[in-house]
DNA sequence: CTGAAAGCGCTTACAG
DNA sequence: CTGAAAGCGCTTACAG
């Protein structure tokens, strides 16, 4: 195989030294402009390309950003919003050659281990947190260890950390408006994992907006967010004897796992029952009816995320963000009850 | 903070060398038992990582594996697969301390763009290729740059890469003649991206199977793989002068599509139309009825290809291995033609 | 079985 | 503006 070129080539073709060589190519002072823009000509053409190992030995970044997922597998690939977050978080981080470590693990226990061992080995300048829930573990061991990190999540929980946050009450309050405009009385939300802070959110809101509202019955149910749970609590809301009109899944395969529910009940929606998604999605397309859905941009979230990290690395001052608010994007699974 | 634990402070407080103690650390011959094990003790006592860059830097591996997805982010996140086939490479790879590289790029050349900046810059000891097409333009520069690959497809195709291979074509052996033996013979198959292996070796098991059960009408259309792609066609599959009593989706997600696209036009599933998907996932569960689907261990599959790159790197020969056979998955969605 | 030393490919003070 | 040198934290021949 051909051998690798290193910066010792480069300098010694260039008749400098390699100190010389590495100011020109990371454009640090110290070189004529003239020299500079030689050097990189020639280590385009040589086919230079740092060795990401020497780079990050000797004090500059590892160049990688750390995700670790704490969900069941069959869980995280089927709700869009991961690969969209991720594909947006690679978009920010490609201009700065930083690369995404990904890591699937069971539970908050074995991502700390994660974050220690990462952050040990110097495998990652920074990490993102995601699913940030109320009293979070993950936040105070990131702390410590000092470990640069944006929080997908918020507002507030999140200690010191910074972190980007999407404004879940408004939402709610948008959403359960647009229900009471159509005279809907008696509302259900199929929540997401209690604990997690943008489920206790979501709840809070839910519940005093209904409260303000005036509405007849309201209740929210807690779920581990699976289609099997979302379709297990369906049936059982619109077995009772005084089901809802309408009901608020707080992500999108559960809504469309309530729309299987309905169907195989010979319930109609959205005559019998309305159905909103939250957190849309082709999935959200696909059913019948297509689903009425609260939207966000996730790839945007994930490439703002991302840019917050690099940002934060180059010492500029993160707190807290807010990031555009969601939208509500009305299709046929809603309606005036029947 | 507190210092990093290096390999020189084990070294000073074990009254050592530090290359005594990286053997030691390392199971490498070169100390006695008791002093592996005194060292052993005193670098987990201190807290001691080894330095991932050091590490790669001085002729050992980078200690990760690089995956590169070249899809759009959109259907991506919505195939449960792909989640499914990375935590199963994972938990392969934990063993061995390798991380992860994940990137999420638009086309092929963007993709083997990836791969060369990766071996260029040694951030990699290895890559997974998906997706495999005939002809595959990925698999020549792999083969070129020497990039240590394996190969998620086959049989064949993948060049002398070595490869991970399901079996499509008796797979689709066993679907035809389970419709044909509930009698159907009017049979559509909505296929995925034509190109791919795995959707041409469906195609030519299709076509040679249909022919020799001697059916009536038989035909593959292609897609993308997106929902919107299999609603539609399944609309005018379904429109059509005779339609098919049966239709074979090559995804999850199509099916999912093909169901709805069913229940709005008022074909009743299965008594009208007997729906299959290709890849069993939660979303089959969900749909009413649910789906009868072909069952592949998507983990496994990728546990499987990772063990199998890591024995690469261990200097194992390794060729081409067959991963146990696909199931089918009898649920509700699959009848005799009324 | 153990120690001293060179080297991996960069970056970054420190002199000139 | 440029050069020579030390150092990052490991691994690995090479002597003893």
């Amino acid at each position: 195989m051909t051998k690798r070129v290193t910066i010792a080539d480069v300098a010694k073709k260039a008749g400098l030294s390699k100190g010389a060589v590495s100011y020109a190519l990371n454009g640090q002072p110290g070189v004529s402009e003239t020299t500079r823009q030689r050097v990189l000509r020639l280590a385009l053409e040589m086919g230079w390309h740092p060795n990401s190992a020497a780079k990050a030995l000797s004090g500059a970044r590892a160049g990688a950003f750390g995700l670790v997922l704490a969900r069941p597998a069959s869980t995280l690939g089927i709700e869009p919003f991961f690969m969209k977050l991720i594909s947006g978080m690679e978009s920010a981080m490609a201009s700065s050659q930083t690369a995404l470590l990904l890591q699937v693990v069971p539970d908050h226990a074995a991502e700390i281990a994660v974050y220690r061992r990462w952050w040990a080995e110097r495998r990652v300048d920074g990490v993102f947190l995601i699913d940030l829930c109320r009293d979070d573990p993950r936040v105070p061991v990131l702390e410590e260890l000092r470990l640069p990190a944006m929080v997908v999540g918020g507002p507030g929980h999140h200690g010191a950390l910074p972190g980007v946050w999407i404004d879940d009450t408004s939402a709610m309050v948008m959403v359960m408006e647009y229900l009471a405009a159509l005279r809907h009385r008696r509302i259900a939300r199929v929540g997401g994992v209690p604990g997690m802070l943008h489920t206790e959110l979501r709840t809070e809101a839910f519940d005093s907006v209904a409260g303000r509202l005036g509405l007849e019955w309201s209740v929210t149910i807690s779920t581990d967010y699976s289609p099997e749970q979302g379709a297990q609590v369906t049936r059982r809301l619109l077995s009772s004897a005084a089901p809802p009109t309408a009901i608020v899944y707080d992500n999108d395969v559960m809504a469309v796992a309530g729309v299987s529910v309905a169907h195989e009940m010979g319930v109609r929606v959205p005559a019998d029952l309305s159905i909103m998604a939250w957190d849309d999605s082709v999935l959200c397309e696909i059913t019948h009816p297509p689903l009425t859905a609260v939207s966000r941009d996730s790839t945007a979230y994930g490439a703002q995320v991302a840019a917050k990290l690099l940002a934060l690395l180059n010492g500029e001052v993160v707190t807290e963000v807010e990031e555009t608010p969601p939208r509500l994007v009305v299709r046929g699974s809603t309606a005036r009850p029947g």
